[in-house]
DNA sequence: CAAGAATATATACAACTGTATATTAAATGG
DNA sequence: CCATTTAATATACAGTTGTATATATTCTTG
């Protein structure tokens, strides 16, 4: 995990002032104040530099204000979906359902001490046009990455993938806002969920496939304007 | 509509008490409030209270704080989608695409000047418990309502529809994701947006259907274990 | 090492917050 | 209609907020 680490502060000798304070201390502090009740829109300066031990003022050396920080939170966010692609791609090398392992790769992800996923989860869709800027952005890094491996696995298989854009936009938002309500979920109903959102994105992409091939099924698929 | 209008606030004379102050006045104002770039967790009493033009101490007369006024705004949400439900389900005799004519009133809704169902879509995963849970009931329920017509539309094709529950739930959180991203979107983006959503819904049902009669594609089904 | 630059803290200010208590005005009921 | 109850406003308090300016300490460079 090539990201920012976060843990508890280590307590310090309240005696003057500190030597050097990092854009992480404060990146630290404020990803600790926020959660499933707490959103990042309700972070005032002076208690993140509270957190973060320090004082008020010196919050202004590294962020502009409380908004560019949080943008920062979801940039972070970044780098686990990174690594959530990256091993998810290592696993599709393994023979076994790709469907599958990557999603346990993601809930294994959500499962880490990793505290910036969660907040993109969550969030993103209220702020400032910046912060709503930022997790459009996340959002659509990993639909593009979900995209070209769609269009890859398809090739291995012979076959071209009809509309891959918008099934990894269906599957990127089902992923997502299924995995929002993961955070929330008891541990013991972990494996029934996966296997719900396995069964999930298996449909569209067998959709997908059908649709490709202009297999008639059923009426919802509308007057016949294939 | 039944549920509560918002109009701007009349200009009221500013001289001594009101005779009365109602519920909705305050549901009104913070509702008012609210949007993209604000969320409902920022809120304060005393603002609400201001925008309603009322003194702070009378906002107690009807919510304990603000966050039993958010949930009560969720609630509100909740009647605009009941009347999505009703208009999708009237227009389903009409023998048009069902799937279509759902996404065009969904849309419609969202065009509406109806404030409270932009705060569903947008917020609902941060926040209290009890926030999170109202917005949690109304997602529960449009997946319920949703099961029940899908089941009853199979029944009408003499099929008898598999995992109704996970297509329902699956198809439920692809439209609110999607539509809080509609909120955001240029007008001239909307005949896209609809495409889009339709042919994703109909990725998911076609895929349901082709999963439910055991019918083999590709490979991302796994190893043959259905 | 010492002087100057950079940076962290202290202090200050004006504004905001939620909520308690007191006062005043509208509603109610006989 | 009037006395009482109910409800809206005013005032107060203690706490919080973002940010400006002053002060003190650490870092950097020659």
């Amino acid at each position: 995990m090539a990201g920012i680490r976060v843990e508890a502060p280590k307590s310090r000798p309240v005696l003057g002032r500190r030597a050097v304070i990092s854009r992480e201390d404060l990146i630290k502090a404020a990803v600790r104040l926020v959660g499933p009740n707490r959103s990042v829109s309700t972070l005032s300066l002076r208690e993140v530099a509270r957190q973060a031990g320090i004082a008020p003022n010196s919050f202004y050396r590294h962020f502009r204000d409380v908004d560019e920080l949080a943008v920062t939170l979801v940039d972070e966010a970044g780098r686990a979906l990174r690594e959530i692609i990256g091993e998810a791609r290592q696993r599709a090398e393994s023979g076994r359902s790709v469907v599958r392992s990557s999603v346990e790769v993601f809930m294994k992800q959500l499962d880490a001490d990793e505290p910036f996923l969660p907040l993109l989860l969550r969030e993103g869709t209220v702020g400032s046009p910046a912060f709503k800027a930022a997790a459009e952005r996340q959002l659509q890094y990993f639909e593009e990455e979900l995209q070209a491996d769609l269009v890859r696995l398809a090739a291995l298989r012979g076959e071209t993938m009809v509309s891959p854009h918008l099934v990894a936009k269906a599957v990127t938002r089902l992923v997502f806002t299924m995995g929002s309500s993961l955070l929330d979920m008891p541990r013991e109903q972990h494996d029934e969920f996966r296997e719900s959102l396995v069964i999930m994105i298996r449909m569209i992409l067998t959709g997908a496939e059908v649709m490709a091939r202009g297999i008639e099924l059923g009426n919802h698929r509308g007057p016949s304007r294939q």
